[in-house]
Formats: C-alpha cells, structure tokens, sequence
DNA sequence: GGGCGAACGTTATAGTATAACATTTCACTT
DNA sequence: AAGTGAAATGTTATACTATAACGTTCGCCC
C-alpha cells in the first residue's frame, strides 16, 4: 500500500483520529459533530478528508451502513482484500482479510472476462456475544 | 426461496416490471419517475415495494451503488449467496452466484463466533467489453 | 357486517453526498 | 525572497437517498 505513509494533511488527521479513537464504524455527519471542536464546519470537509484517507488506506467505507471506520490493521501484507463482519444487534463492525484473490468468489465473473479493482465483502448477523445472549 | 410465489401486491408489480423492463440497475428515484405514469407519486411508495420485494427475492439492493435490480435468476436452489459485478465504465451491473457458504470467505469470522445472516459481495471493475475498448 | 391485517396514499422531514467557486497553504524553483 | 503550481481548505447552496407519522382503503375470514 504504497501511499500509506504521506503525511496526513491538518483535516484528514483530524478526521483520522476522530475515528481511530471511536473504534467503531461512523456516519460522516457523526464524524463531522466529533470534529466541530477542531474547526471543521462543513459536511463537504469531512467526505474531502474520508475520500484522501479511503484512497491511502487509511480508512474504509462500509457501504451497507454508508459509514466509516478507520482501517484495523496492516493489510499491505498479501493485496488481500478486506471485509466486514457486521452486527446487527449491537452495531459492531469487524474487519477482516478476505483471502488471496478470494478466488471462490470471483472466479464466475473473471470467466465473463471482468476486470476486478475492488472488492466489497459485507457480512451481517450477530457476533459472538450477542449470538449467544441470544441463544441463552 | 419460501416467499418466491407469493402474488406481487399492485405496486410491487408495478416497481418489479419497471426494474425488470429497464434490465439495469436503478435507484429509487429513476424507478419512481418509470412508474409515475401508472399513478404512483412519492417516494416512500417505491421504497415499500422495494422492501417488500427484496425479502421475496425478486430483487436486490446494490449497496455501492444506492440502486436495486431485478433478480436475474432462480437462485432458490443451492442456497448461494448473490454477488454483483459492476462496471464502472458502462454501468452495467450483472449478478453472479456466490459459491456454498463462501466458506473461504466466512471462514475468518465465524471462527470468531459471527453467525452471518446475508452477506453482500460487490466487485467493481470492468466489464468483459469495456476492458477489452481500453485495451486497444 | 364487523374485525383484522396488508397495502395504499399524502405530507413532511431526516439523513447522505456533491457542485461550484473563492481562498489559502505549502513545497519547490528560480 | 519572489514566483508558481498543485493540493488543501473554506463557504454556500443544493442534489440525492430514505423514512416517520398519520389516515384511508382493500380483501379476507368469522
């Protein structure tokens, strides 16, 4: 991930650190009510910053929830992909790799002759503790 | 796919038809303005249909995209999941198969205890014709 | 013919995202 | 130090997507 170490500019880190400090997954107009403070005013500020941190890697988008949530972890590792293991009971959103080229996946439409750039991988359901708070 | 052949209310068959008709992808809106010459007027009428629609499994919604497509095939059989490959030049949107239970996909997260209810696969790229046109 | 649930209609509003344009900052060069 | 070009910022307005809240109508079954 080659762009991953410019230097953030003043309202992407401020944008960055907003959501690196919730930990969780965020509107950009929750995002923007967290960096009031920092002087940022304007909704058009914060989707400029998420769209320069999206392209670095910094931070991802999670379409089904049109939200935000800063990148958990070094995935520069093997061009893997990257997906989301979504809560619907508790909101929480995982990130994680999604192997290799994730062959199973894309082998159908790499047959049709489509050109995969990017690959979005949502899972919704229950985690872990609310899947058995559920059962209990 | 239980719900399949349940009769499509008034306007659910009026939003399917306009889906189906048009063969594309279409957000709410471009729907509404394919339906209003059969008498529905707002938004929120489609967004029912819409809804309705979906959890019978005649169509899908496109996350990245804020668009909703007719199902273009009989997926009751194997239980597969539905992905979409979506071109980024000519906008075309074709659905595909998600093989099993996209075990290689799944894997990571329900070793963790996630218990997935729906997962969402969009890839965006380029179509067969279109990489073909930019190649040249 | 009354009761019930699903579907429908209407208005208003909430939530998400971008257009257009002016200004400032900053690295780099001359 | 002044010039310059690209990137970033700021401001206002607006477009696009989706749902809330409420009342009415339809179809079915008893």
């Amino acid at each position: 991930m080659a762009a991953r170490h410019k230097p953030l500019s003043g309202n992407q880190a401020k944008v960055y650190d907003a959501l690196h400090k919730a930990g969780r997954a965020m509107t950009a107009y929750e995002i923007l009510d967290a960096v009031r403070e920092t002087g940022i005013r304007a909704p058009v500020q914060v989707y400029r910053a998420l769209e320069k941190l999206g392209k670095s890697g910094h931070v991802h988008r999670v379409e089904s929830l049109n939200a935000f949530v800063a990148c958990a972890h070094d995935h520069a590792a093997g061009g893997d992909a990257v997906g989301f293991a979504i809560c619907d009971d508790c909101g929480d959103v995982s990130e994680f790799p999604v192997p290799g080229n994730a062959s199973e996946v894309t082998k159908a439409p790499s047959k049709l002759g489509f050109v995969t750039e990017h690959m979005t991988v949502e899972l919704h359901g229950r985690c872990a503790d609310c899947a058995e708070r559920e059962s209990a």
